[in-house]
DNA sequence: ACTATATTTCGTCATACAACGAAATGATAT
DNA sequence: ATATCATTTCGTTGTATGACGAAATATAGT
């Protein structure tokens, strides 16, 4: 049951909904997710360690970047969770712009601590 | 999105996943299910408008009483949610409490007020 | 070693939420 | 219509959560 919850909990939040939409184009950073979300280095971080906790998504270090990703290889997650969620934001706007973003984004550009 | 994070809260409790495991037996009133979970009825009440908020469950006024049951028509949940539930609970020690005393309780004994 | 930058951790704050009891509402039966 | 009791609504309280900035950690390049 704990774990249960911890899955739904994690998928209760906007912004990390928007973060696995992004992570479909392709594989993110956190300063990249922070640009596009608007959001805070930190609070991004925190996000992706939610995300992580429960399996749904993959951390990978490469240099000084961290480059986050879909755990494809958790099946009730892509076999259930994420054919729902796309069916629910079939034409969300945010989710829209959201992946705009994502295939324009260069994180060379983007990424300069404020 | 919206309603997307509505579903997902919904389901991030787990007295709300207890209630719903238990109308997969029959349905239940309000008393019934505050007697098993041992909540008042003013709390289960309030868990049970969640639920139906987002269409997982129905309610029918039935004399002074109100029966609650599964959404059978909600696809989304019917087809992924209630399955995925059903995995990740399996062998779950108070879901198979909770449903031996659905199957032996009686609201005409548990329904006083107290 | 030093600088720059990416990320995480920590402390704080405001808001959201689950729980309760009490009061209000709705329906049955006497 | 009054009494009974199921249910909902309301107000309150403690806890959980999302946000931030600052500080700590880690890596790259000079």
């Amino acid at each position: 049951m704990r774990n249960l919850i911890k899955i739904f909990k994690a998928l209760s939040d906007p912004q990390r909904i928007r973060i696995l939409k992004m992570l479909e184009i392709r594989e993110l950073c956190v300063c990249e997710i922070s640009e596009i979300l608007n959001l805070a280095n930190s609070t991004v971080s925190k996000h992706l360690s939610i995300l992580r906790d429960v399996d749904l998504i993959l951390d990978k270090k490469e240099g000084k970047w961290v480059n986050y990703s879909l755990n494809l290889e958790n099946e009730n997650f892509m076999n259930k969770l994420q054919p729902l969620i796309g069916e629910l934001l079939i034409d969300d706007k945010i989710i829209k712009d959201d992946h705009k973003k994502v295939k324009s984004a260069d994180r060379n550009h983007i990424c300069k601590i404020t």
